[in-house]
DNA sequence: TGATCATATGAATAAATGTTCATATATTTG
DNA sequence: CAAATATATGAACATTTATTCATATGATCA
């Protein structure tokens, strides 16, 4: 693989990476991977998060192509589009980088 | 582990993923995952990044505990601080978020 | 239909990151 | 010591990301 093509997919990481490096962000998707799938009001509850800037939040993450939404009702339910991203938290720990 | 405890490990994983989620560092990273230690010059011509641009990344990597810098005259080498942080790579396109 | 609940959106602002440029520092060499 | 090379630093500015607030939309229910 070329230098352009590398810099292209590291580009690409970096992309999604900036979507999940937030703790927040971090945080849903560790509930999401215990959890298959939760709407607002609970991430909202569990997280103290402001309604608004959660949503926020999840937009971006669902536009980003990290989550999934379907709507029951009043509610929505979010969940992880792929389940494995959550293995970027085992993997940073297992580094002990943090 | 209670939620606060839980956040505060997220945002210290979110620490370490803004420090990487950077096209330029993951180059970085990826080049010190496959040649040990290079220094400033070396990943100047790989990256075709400007030198004091490079060196602000560099040096704020460092800051943070992702790289390990060694002068060697008038040269500086660096180095991963943790080899297994290439993983966090292979984990994004294992979970083709990429 | 109007009230209420759940969620999203947009605009304004704040804060963090990235980039550039000029210049400083450290090291080697003539 | 002066010049040259390698790297770092600081300030200014640009861009991105996060946060807040007010309000809109969509769904249910009385």
């Amino acid at each position: 693989m070329d230098q352009n093509t590398e810099i292209k997919h590291m580009e690409e990481a970096a992309y999604v990476l900036k979507a999940i490096s937030n703790g927040t962000r971090l945080c849903v998707i560790s509930l999401l991977s215990k959890h298959d799938e939760l709407n607002v009001s609970q991430l909202v509850e569990e997280l103290k998060c402001e309604q608004s800037l959660l949503s926020h939040h999840l937009t971006d993450m669902r536009a980003k192509g990290i989550l999934n939404c379907r709507r029951d009702g009043k509610n929505c339910y979010y969940s992880l589009k792929n389940k494995q991203i959550v293995q970027i938290l085992d993997c940073i720990r297992s580094c002990n980088c943090a």
